[in-house]
DNA sequence: AGCGCAATGTACATATGTGTCAACGACGAA
DNA sequence: TTCGTCGTTGACACATATGTACATTGCGCT
Protein backbone atom coordinates (compact mmCIF):
# COMPACT_ATOMS: atom_id res chain seq x y z
CA UNK A 1 0.00 0.00 0.00
CA UNK A 2 2.38 2.43 1.27
CA UNK A 3 4.62 2.00 -1.35
CA UNK A 4 1.99 1.36 -3.85
CA UNK A 5 0.13 4.24 -4.08
CA UNK A 6 2.25 7.70 -4.00
CA UNK A 7 3.05 10.48 -6.27
CA UNK A 8 3.41 11.17 -9.82
CA UNK A 9 5.48 14.05 -9.79
CA UNK A 10 2.86 16.34 -9.38
CA UNK A 11 1.64 17.21 -5.81
CA UNK A 12 -1.72 15.68 -5.76
CA UNK A 13 -2.79 12.48 -7.48
CA UNK A 14 -5.95 10.00 -7.36
CA UNK A 15 -3.44 7.69 -5.55
CA UNK A 16 -2.31 10.58 -2.89
CA UNK A 17 -6.21 11.42 -1.78
CA UNK A 18 -7.05 7.74 -1.69
CA UNK A 19 -4.02 6.72 0.67
CA UNK A 20 -4.81 10.08 2.62
CA UNK A 21 -8.42 8.54 2.33
CA UNK A 22 -7.26 5.15 3.47
CA UNK A 23 -5.11 6.21 6.76
CA UNK A 24 -7.75 8.26 7.93
CA UNK A 25 -10.41 5.36 7.44
CA UNK A 26 -8.35 2.95 9.58
CA UNK A 27 -7.76 5.79 12.67
CA UNK A 28 -11.12 7.14 12.61
CA UNK A 29 -13.72 5.29 10.94
CA UNK A 30 -15.89 6.47 7.62
CA UNK A 31 -17.27 9.72 9.15
CA UNK A 32 -13.80 10.81 9.28
CA UNK A 33 -13.16 10.46 5.65
CA UNK A 34 -14.08 13.92 4.70
CA UNK A 35 -13.09 16.08 1.58
CA UNK A 36 -11.71 19.55 3.93
CA UNK A 37 -9.52 17.39 6.97
CA UNK A 38 -8.22 15.68 3.93
CA UNK A 39 -7.01 18.58 2.04
CA UNK A 40 -5.67 20.29 5.36
CA UNK A 41 -3.42 16.57 5.71
CA UNK A 42 -2.02 16.93 2.16
CA UNK A 43 -1.52 20.64 2.16
CA UNK A 44 -4.09 20.82 -0.76
CA UNK A 45 -6.84 23.27 -1.64
CA UNK A 46 -9.92 21.08 -1.10
CA UNK A 47 -11.61 21.61 -4.41
CA UNK A 48 -8.84 20.11 -6.20
CA UNK A 49 -10.22 16.78 -5.01
CA UNK A 50 -12.51 17.21 -7.58
CA UNK A 51 -10.12 16.99 -10.67
CA UNK A 52 -9.56 13.59 -9.20
CA UNK A 53 -12.96 12.06 -7.80
CA UNK A 54 -16.31 12.75 -9.31
CA UNK A 55 -17.42 13.27 -5.40
CA UNK A 56 -17.14 11.69 -1.90
CA UNK A 57 -19.36 8.95 -3.05
CA UNK A 58 -16.37 7.91 -5.39
CA UNK A 59 -13.79 8.19 -3.14
CA UNK A 60 -15.28 5.82 -0.47
CA UNK A 61 -16.47 3.71 -3.64
CA UNK A 62 -12.56 2.97 -4.20
CA UNK A 63 -11.66 2.79 -0.68
CA UNK A 64 -14.36 -0.52 -0.86
CA UNK A 65 -12.56 -1.71 -4.15
CA UNK A 66 -9.45 -1.55 -2.66
CA UNK A 67 -10.26 -3.67 0.48
CA UNK A 68 -11.99 -6.27 -1.94
CA UNK A 69 -8.95 -6.33 -4.10
CA UNK A 70 -6.98 -7.10 -1.14
CA UNK A 71 -8.10 -8.92 1.67
CA UNK A 72 -10.59 -11.87 0.38
CA UNK A 73 -8.45 -13.19 -2.07
CA UNK A 74 -5.22 -14.35 -0.27
CA UNK A 75 -7.23 -16.19 2.48
CA UNK A 76 -8.89 -18.26 -0.26
CA UNK A 77 -5.75 -19.30 -1.77
CA UNK A 78 -3.89 -19.81 1.97
CA UNK A 79 -6.50 -21.76 2.43
CA UNK A 80 -6.08 -23.52 -0.94
CA UNK A 81 -2.42 -24.37 -0.45
CA UNK A 82 -0.52 -27.36 -0.62
CA UNK A 83 -0.63 -29.55 2.91
CA UNK A 84 0.86 -32.73 4.23
CA UNK A 85 -1.18 -32.38 7.50
CA UNK A 86 -4.26 -30.53 8.73
CA UNK A 87 -2.26 -28.68 11.58
CA UNK A 88 0.28 -27.63 8.30
CA UNK A 89 -3.13 -26.33 6.28
CA UNK A 90 -3.80 -24.89 9.39
CA UNK A 91 -0.40 -22.89 9.89
CA UNK A 92 -1.01 -21.84 6.23
CA UNK A 93 -3.94 -19.87 7.02
CA UNK A 94 -2.17 -18.22 9.70
CA UNK A 95 0.16 -16.80 8.28
CA UNK A 96 -2.83 -14.18 6.73
CA UNK A 97 -2.96 -13.27 10.49
CA UNK A 98 0.01 -12.28 10.96
CA UNK A 99 1.51 -10.97 7.53
CA UNK A 100 -0.33 -7.60 6.74
CA UNK A 101 0.51 -7.76 3.00
CA UNK A 102 -1.72 -10.95 3.16
CA UNK A 103 -4.76 -9.34 5.02
CA UNK A 104 -4.91 -5.99 6.65
CA UNK A 105 -6.76 -6.56 9.66
CA UNK A 106 -7.58 -2.49 10.36
CA UNK A 107 -8.79 -2.19 7.25
CA UNK A 108 -10.84 -5.05 7.74
CA UNK A 109 -12.28 -3.72 10.81
CA UNK A 110 -12.82 -0.51 9.57
CA UNK A 111 -15.01 -1.42 6.63
CA UNK A 112 -17.07 -3.79 9.09
CA UNK A 113 -17.58 -0.70 11.30
CA UNK A 114 -18.63 1.10 8.03
CA UNK A 115 -20.76 -1.62 7.40
CA UNK A 116 -23.37 -0.18 9.65
CA UNK A 117 -24.23 2.42 8.25
CA UNK A 118 -24.49 1.19 4.92
CA UNK A 119 -26.72 -1.70 3.90
CA UNK A 120 -24.98 -1.68 0.58
CA UNK A 121 -21.95 -2.49 2.11
CA UNK A 122 -23.01 -5.12 4.85
CA UNK A 123 -24.25 -6.81 1.80
CA UNK A 124 -20.72 -6.98 0.03
CA UNK A 125 -19.24 -8.07 3.73
CA UNK A 126 -21.16 -10.81 4.49
CA UNK A 127 -21.10 -12.27 0.82
CA UNK A 128 -16.95 -11.92 1.72
CA UNK A 129 -17.63 -13.99 4.92
CA UNK A 130 -19.15 -16.42 2.85
CA UNK A 131 -16.55 -16.97 0.20
CA UNK A 132 -13.90 -16.95 3.03
CA UNK A 133 -15.63 -19.29 5.34
CA UNK A 134 -16.50 -21.80 2.48
CA UNK A 135 -12.85 -21.85 1.76
CA UNK A 136 -12.05 -22.90 5.05
CA UNK A 137 -14.83 -25.43 4.93
CA UNK A 138 -13.44 -27.47 1.96
CA UNK A 139 -9.78 -27.15 3.58
CA UNK A 140 -10.82 -29.16 6.66
CA UNK A 141 -13.03 -31.67 4.42
CA UNK A 142 -10.19 -32.53 2.17
CA UNK A 143 -8.44 -34.09 4.98
CA UNK A 144 -11.88 -36.20 5.90
CA UNK A 145 -13.12 -33.82 8.42
CA UNK A 146 -17.23 -34.19 7.82
CA UNK A 147 -19.44 -31.59 6.60
CA UNK A 148 -21.04 -30.10 9.80
CA UNK A 149 -17.25 -30.40 11.76
CA UNK A 150 -15.50 -28.66 9.14
CA UNK A 151 -18.32 -26.11 9.05
CA UNK A 152 -17.95 -25.50 12.85
CA UNK A 153 -14.43 -25.47 12.83
CA UNK A 154 -14.41 -23.16 9.83
CA UNK A 155 -16.25 -20.98 11.80
CA UNK A 156 -14.42 -21.18 14.59
CA UNK A 157 -11.40 -20.68 12.61
CA UNK A 158 -12.29 -17.71 10.95
CA UNK A 159 -14.74 -15.53 13.93
CA UNK A 160 -12.00 -15.84 16.62
CA UNK A 161 -9.53 -13.91 13.70
CA UNK A 162 -12.73 -11.19 13.16
CA UNK A 163 -13.34 -11.15 17.08
CA UNK A 164 -9.52 -10.76 17.53
CA UNK A 165 -9.13 -7.57 15.39
CA UNK A 166 -12.22 -6.00 16.72
CA UNK A 167 -10.31 -5.81 19.92
CA UNK A 168 -8.01 -4.13 18.76
CA UNK A 169 -5.48 -5.15 20.33
CA UNK A 170 -1.27 -4.24 19.91
CA UNK A 171 0.13 -7.22 20.78
CA UNK A 172 3.78 -8.30 20.95
CA UNK A 173 4.51 -11.30 18.27
CA UNK A 174 6.02 -13.57 20.69
CA UNK A 175 2.73 -13.01 22.41
CA UNK A 176 0.52 -13.77 19.76
CA UNK A 177 3.01 -17.24 18.77
CA UNK A 178 2.84 -18.40 22.26
CA UNK A 179 -1.04 -19.33 21.48
CA UNK A 180 -0.61 -20.50 18.35
CA UNK A 181 0.18 -24.48 19.12
CA UNK A 182 -2.59 -24.35 21.66
CA UNK A 183 -4.87 -22.00 18.94
CA UNK A 184 -4.06 -25.46 15.88
CA UNK A 185 -4.77 -28.16 18.66
CA UNK A 186 -8.33 -26.69 19.30
CA UNK A 187 -9.38 -26.12 15.63
CA UNK A 188 -8.24 -29.36 13.93
CA UNK A 189 -8.26 -31.50 17.10
CA UNK A 190 -4.68 -32.34 16.63
CA UNK A 191 -1.44 -31.67 18.20
CA UNK A 192 0.87 -29.89 15.60
CA UNK A 193 4.46 -31.41 14.69
CA UNK A 194 7.29 -29.78 15.71
CA UNK A 195 9.23 -29.17 12.62
CA UNK A 196 5.82 -27.87 11.80
CA UNK A 197 5.39 -25.09 13.87
CA UNK A 198 9.41 -24.63 13.33
CA UNK A 199 8.64 -23.94 9.60
CA UNK A 200 5.89 -21.54 10.10
CA UNK A 201 8.29 -19.48 12.99
CA UNK A 202 10.84 -19.42 10.87
CA UNK A 203 8.58 -18.14 7.81
CA UNK A 204 7.39 -15.00 10.30
CA UNK A 205 10.96 -14.45 11.59
CA UNK A 206 10.25 -15.87 15.12
CA UNK A 207 12.21 -17.64 17.43
CA UNK A 208 11.12 -19.08 19.77
CA UNK A 209 12.25 -19.36 23.53
CA UNK B 1 -35.01 -1.74 27.69
CA UNK B 2 -37.84 -1.05 25.62
CA UNK B 3 -40.09 -1.00 28.35
CA UNK B 4 -37.46 0.07 31.18
CA UNK B 5 -37.55 3.24 29.46
CA UNK B 6 -40.38 5.77 28.11
CA UNK B 7 -42.18 8.55 29.79
CA UNK B 8 -43.25 10.00 32.46
CA UNK B 9 -46.81 12.08 30.56
CA UNK B 10 -44.61 14.26 29.17
CA UNK B 11 -43.61 13.91 25.86
CA UNK B 12 -40.13 14.04 25.99
CA UNK B 13 -38.12 12.83 28.45
CA UNK B 14 -34.25 11.93 29.43
CA UNK B 15 -35.19 8.32 28.78
CA UNK B 16 -37.33 9.20 25.71
CA UNK B 17 -33.85 10.91 24.05
CA UNK B 18 -31.89 7.77 25.40
CA UNK B 19 -33.85 5.53 23.57
CA UNK B 20 -33.89 7.42 20.33
CA UNK B 21 -30.51 7.72 20.47
CA UNK B 22 -29.88 4.05 21.04
CA UNK B 23 -31.58 3.04 18.28
CA UNK B 24 -29.80 5.40 16.30
CA UNK B 25 -26.26 4.30 17.42
CA UNK B 26 -27.45 0.66 16.65
CA UNK B 27 -28.90 0.70 13.50
CA UNK B 28 -26.27 2.98 11.92
CA UNK B 29 -23.38 3.89 14.71
CA UNK B 30 -22.56 6.74 16.33
CA UNK B 31 -21.92 9.49 13.76
CA UNK B 32 -25.67 9.39 13.39
CA UNK B 33 -26.60 10.48 16.48
CA UNK B 34 -27.04 13.42 15.86
CA UNK B 35 -29.61 15.82 18.31
CA UNK B 36 -31.49 17.11 15.27
CA UNK B 37 -32.38 13.91 13.64
CA UNK B 38 -33.51 12.45 16.87
CA UNK B 39 -35.52 15.34 17.34
CA UNK B 40 -37.62 14.81 14.15
CA UNK B 41 -37.67 11.08 15.10
CA UNK B 42 -39.64 12.29 18.33
CA UNK B 43 -40.96 15.13 16.64
CA UNK B 44 -39.74 17.36 19.00
CA UNK B 45 -38.55 20.95 19.09
CA UNK B 46 -34.41 20.12 18.65
CA UNK B 47 -33.73 22.98 21.12
CA UNK B 48 -35.66 20.76 24.14
CA UNK B 49 -32.96 18.32 24.20
CA UNK B 50 -31.07 20.28 26.25
CA UNK B 51 -33.35 20.73 28.48
CA UNK B 52 -32.36 16.79 29.46
CA UNK B 53 -28.89 16.91 28.57
CA UNK B 54 -26.27 19.62 28.95
CA UNK B 55 -24.79 19.01 25.29
CA UNK B 56 -24.27 16.05 22.70
CA UNK B 57 -21.25 14.85 24.83
CA UNK B 58 -23.39 13.46 27.70
CA UNK B 59 -25.83 11.56 25.88
CA UNK B 60 -23.14 9.83 24.22
CA UNK B 61 -21.68 9.53 27.77
CA UNK B 62 -25.09 7.97 28.78
CA UNK B 63 -25.26 5.45 26.10
CA UNK B 64 -21.76 4.27 26.92
CA UNK B 65 -22.92 3.74 30.71
CA UNK B 66 -25.58 2.20 29.82
CA UNK B 67 -23.45 -0.78 27.11
CA UNK B 68 -20.98 -1.17 30.38
CA UNK B 69 -24.04 -1.87 33.17
CA UNK B 70 -25.80 -4.29 30.10
CA UNK B 71 -23.29 -6.32 29.12
CA UNK B 72 -20.46 -7.31 30.56
CA UNK B 73 -21.57 -8.17 34.33
CA UNK B 74 -23.81 -10.77 32.68
CA UNK B 75 -20.99 -12.73 30.83
CA UNK B 76 -19.38 -12.51 34.11
CA UNK B 77 -22.26 -14.18 36.25
CA UNK B 78 -22.70 -16.76 33.80
CA UNK B 79 -19.36 -18.07 33.59
CA UNK B 80 -19.50 -18.50 37.33
CA UNK B 81 -22.88 -19.78 37.44
CA UNK B 82 -22.73 -23.26 39.11
CA UNK B 83 -21.85 -26.51 36.19
CA UNK B 84 -21.18 -30.28 36.99
CA UNK B 85 -19.17 -30.76 33.66
CA UNK B 86 -17.08 -28.20 31.78
CA UNK B 87 -19.76 -28.75 28.70
CA UNK B 88 -22.26 -27.88 31.26
CA UNK B 89 -20.71 -24.77 32.38
CA UNK B 90 -20.17 -23.41 28.26
CA UNK B 91 -23.50 -24.05 27.73
CA UNK B 92 -24.10 -21.78 31.04
CA UNK B 93 -21.99 -19.35 29.03
CA UNK B 94 -23.89 -19.80 25.75
CA UNK B 95 -26.99 -18.41 27.13
CA UNK B 96 -25.20 -14.94 26.80
CA UNK B 97 -25.21 -15.59 23.02
CA UNK B 98 -28.85 -16.35 22.51
CA UNK B 99 -30.55 -14.51 24.88
CA UNK B 100 -30.92 -10.33 24.15
CA UNK B 101 -30.99 -9.69 27.66
CA UNK B 102 -28.09 -10.97 29.28
CA UNK B 103 -25.94 -9.35 26.17
CA UNK B 104 -27.02 -7.03 23.90
CA UNK B 105 -24.79 -8.47 20.57
CA UNK B 106 -25.92 -5.37 17.86
CA UNK B 107 -25.12 -3.02 21.27
CA UNK B 108 -21.55 -4.66 21.51
CA UNK B 109 -20.99 -4.06 18.00
CA UNK B 110 -21.89 -0.38 17.99
CA UNK B 111 -19.73 0.20 21.06
CA UNK B 112 -16.77 -1.37 19.23
CA UNK B 113 -17.22 0.66 15.65
CA UNK B 114 -17.58 3.34 17.70
CA UNK B 115 -14.23 2.76 19.91
CA UNK B 116 -12.30 3.15 16.54
CA UNK B 117 -12.75 7.16 17.04
CA UNK B 118 -12.49 7.53 20.50
CA UNK B 119 -9.84 6.30 22.54
CA UNK B 120 -10.99 6.84 25.38
CA UNK B 121 -13.69 4.27 24.59
CA UNK B 122 -11.39 2.01 23.21
CA UNK B 123 -9.92 1.96 26.40
CA UNK B 124 -12.97 0.68 28.07
CA UNK B 125 -14.00 -1.37 25.96
CA UNK B 126 -10.20 -3.40 26.56
CA UNK B 127 -10.84 -2.93 29.82
CA UNK B 128 -14.09 -4.97 29.52
CA UNK B 129 -12.22 -7.61 26.66
CA UNK B 130 -9.95 -7.80 29.82
CA UNK B 131 -12.38 -8.68 32.51
CA UNK B 132 -14.72 -11.08 30.30
CA UNK B 133 -11.77 -12.89 29.02
CA UNK B 134 -10.60 -13.51 32.34
CA UNK B 135 -14.24 -14.52 34.02
CA UNK B 136 -13.90 -17.17 31.20
CA UNK B 137 -10.62 -18.57 31.71
CA UNK B 138 -11.12 -19.04 35.31
CA UNK B 139 -14.27 -21.14 34.21
CA UNK B 140 -11.84 -23.94 32.62
CA UNK B 141 -9.23 -23.89 35.39
CA UNK B 142 -12.24 -24.88 37.50
CA UNK B 143 -12.35 -27.83 35.90
CA UNK B 144 -8.79 -28.61 35.93
CA UNK B 145 -7.67 -27.17 32.69
CA UNK B 146 -3.65 -26.08 32.95
CA UNK B 147 -3.56 -22.08 32.51
CA UNK B 148 -2.40 -22.16 29.33
CA UNK B 149 -4.87 -24.14 27.82
CA UNK B 150 -7.84 -22.17 29.46
CA UNK B 151 -6.23 -18.85 28.51
CA UNK B 152 -6.53 -20.03 24.94
CA UNK B 153 -9.71 -21.44 24.87
CA UNK B 154 -11.58 -18.92 26.55
CA UNK B 155 -9.91 -16.41 23.63
CA UNK B 156 -11.74 -18.60 21.53
CA UNK B 157 -14.72 -19.25 23.24
CA UNK B 158 -15.16 -15.42 23.34
CA UNK B 159 -13.53 -14.21 20.46
CA UNK B 160 -15.86 -16.61 18.36
CA UNK B 161 -18.48 -14.57 19.71
CA UNK B 162 -17.11 -11.37 19.04
CA UNK B 163 -16.42 -12.52 15.65
CA UNK B 164 -19.65 -13.97 14.99
CA UNK B 165 -21.35 -10.34 16.35
CA UNK B 166 -19.01 -8.63 13.55
CA UNK B 167 -20.63 -10.69 10.84
CA UNK B 168 -24.01 -8.92 11.46
CA UNK B 169 -25.86 -12.20 10.37
CA UNK B 170 -29.22 -12.86 10.93
CA UNK B 171 -29.77 -16.53 11.52
CA UNK B 172 -32.47 -18.42 12.61
CA UNK B 173 -32.17 -19.84 15.59
CA UNK B 174 -32.65 -23.50 14.56
CA UNK B 175 -29.62 -22.66 12.22
CA UNK B 176 -27.66 -21.62 15.12
CA UNK B 177 -28.44 -24.11 17.62
CA UNK B 178 -27.62 -27.23 15.25
CA UNK B 179 -23.88 -25.83 15.66
CA UNK B 180 -23.82 -25.88 19.32
CA UNK B 181 -23.20 -29.36 19.91
CA UNK B 182 -19.65 -29.04 17.95
CA UNK B 183 -19.02 -25.94 19.19
CA UNK B 184 -18.95 -27.36 22.98
CA UNK B 185 -16.86 -29.96 21.94
CA UNK B 186 -14.52 -27.54 19.62
CA UNK B 187 -14.01 -25.40 22.82
CA UNK B 188 -14.24 -27.90 25.63
CA UNK B 189 -12.90 -31.09 24.06
CA UNK B 190 -15.35 -33.11 25.19
CA UNK B 191 -18.54 -33.97 23.60
CA UNK B 192 -21.77 -32.66 25.50
CA UNK B 193 -24.37 -35.43 26.99
CA UNK B 194 -27.70 -35.43 25.47
CA UNK B 195 -28.91 -34.36 28.81
CA UNK B 196 -27.08 -31.47 29.30
CA UNK B 197 -28.07 -29.96 25.52
CA UNK B 198 -31.52 -30.89 26.39
CA UNK B 199 -31.75 -28.90 29.40
CA UNK B 200 -30.37 -25.82 27.38
CA UNK B 201 -32.11 -26.44 24.72
CA UNK B 202 -35.62 -26.10 26.59
CA UNK B 203 -34.00 -23.10 28.43
CA UNK B 204 -34.56 -21.91 25.19
CA UNK B 205 -37.77 -22.50 23.91
CA UNK B 206 -35.51 -24.57 21.42
CA UNK B 207 -37.23 -28.21 19.98
CA UNK B 208 -34.55 -30.65 18.18
CA UNK B 209 -35.47 -32.14 15.05
C1' DA C 1 -58.53 31.99 38.61
C1' DG C 2 -54.09 32.41 38.39
C1' DC C 3 -49.20 31.53 39.61
C1' DG C 4 -45.05 28.79 38.99
C1' DC C 5 -42.27 26.00 36.66
C1' DA C 6 -41.37 22.14 33.71
C1' DA C 7 -41.23 21.63 28.93
C1' DT C 8 -41.16 23.34 24.40
C1' DG C 9 -40.45 26.57 20.64
C1' DT C 10 -38.25 30.64 17.90
C1' DA C 11 -34.37 33.23 16.61
C1' DC C 12 -29.65 33.89 16.35
C1' DA C 13 -24.59 33.07 16.05
C1' DT C 14 -21.32 29.89 14.55
C1' DA C 15 -18.87 25.77 12.78
C1' DT C 16 -17.98 22.39 9.41
C1' DG C 17 -18.94 20.12 5.59
C1' DT C 18 -20.29 19.62 0.22
C1' DG C 19 -20.16 20.76 -4.62
C1' DT C 20 -19.93 24.27 -8.85
C1' DC C 21 -17.65 27.77 -11.38
C1' DA C 22 -14.50 30.53 -13.53
C1' DA C 23 -9.92 32.10 -13.38
C1' DC C 24 -5.10 31.05 -12.99
C1' DG C 25 -0.45 28.77 -13.56
C1' DA C 26 3.02 25.55 -15.30
C1' DC C 27 4.73 22.30 -18.40
C1' DG C 28 5.39 19.84 -22.83
C1' DA C 29 4.58 19.42 -27.72
C1' DA C 30 3.81 21.52 -32.28
C1' DT D 1 6.39 30.93 -28.81
C1' DT D 2 2.03 29.79 -28.19
C1' DC D 3 -1.34 26.61 -27.19
C1' DG D 4 -3.80 23.14 -24.75
C1' DT D 5 -4.03 20.08 -21.02
C1' DC D 6 -3.33 18.94 -16.34
C1' DG D 7 -3.68 20.49 -11.96
C1' DT D 8 -4.73 24.18 -8.54
C1' DT D 9 -7.17 27.81 -6.38
C1' DG D 10 -10.64 31.20 -4.21
C1' DA D 11 -15.37 32.77 -4.26
C1' DC D 12 -20.02 31.47 -4.00
C1' DA D 13 -24.24 28.92 -2.71
C1' DC D 14 -26.02 25.61 0.29
C1' DA D 15 -26.88 22.12 3.75
C1' DT D 16 -26.58 20.28 8.27
C1' DA D 17 -25.12 20.39 12.63
C1' DT D 18 -24.31 22.62 17.56
C1' DG D 19 -25.40 25.54 21.41
C1' DT D 20 -27.39 29.98 23.72
C1' DA D 21 -30.87 33.52 24.90
C1' DC D 22 -35.26 34.44 25.33
C1' DA D 23 -40.25 33.93 24.69
C1' DT D 24 -44.26 30.91 25.17
C1' DT D 25 -47.28 27.15 26.48
C1' DG D 26 -49.88 24.42 29.53
C1' DC D 27 -50.30 21.35 33.88
C1' DG D 28 -50.84 21.17 38.63
C1' DC D 29 -51.51 23.19 42.84
C1' DT D 30 -53.36 26.45 46.06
Amino acid sequence: MDQALNDTGWRGSQEGWLEAAYHSLLESGVDSVKILPLAKKLNLSRTSFYWFFKDREELLSALVALWRDKNTGNIVKRAEAYAESLAEAMLNVFDCWLDNDLFDAKFEFAVRSWALQSDELLAEVQQADQIRLEALKRMFMRFGLPETTSDVRARTTYLVQIGYISMQSREELAVRMKRIPEYIAIYTGVVPQQRELDRFFSRHRYRPG
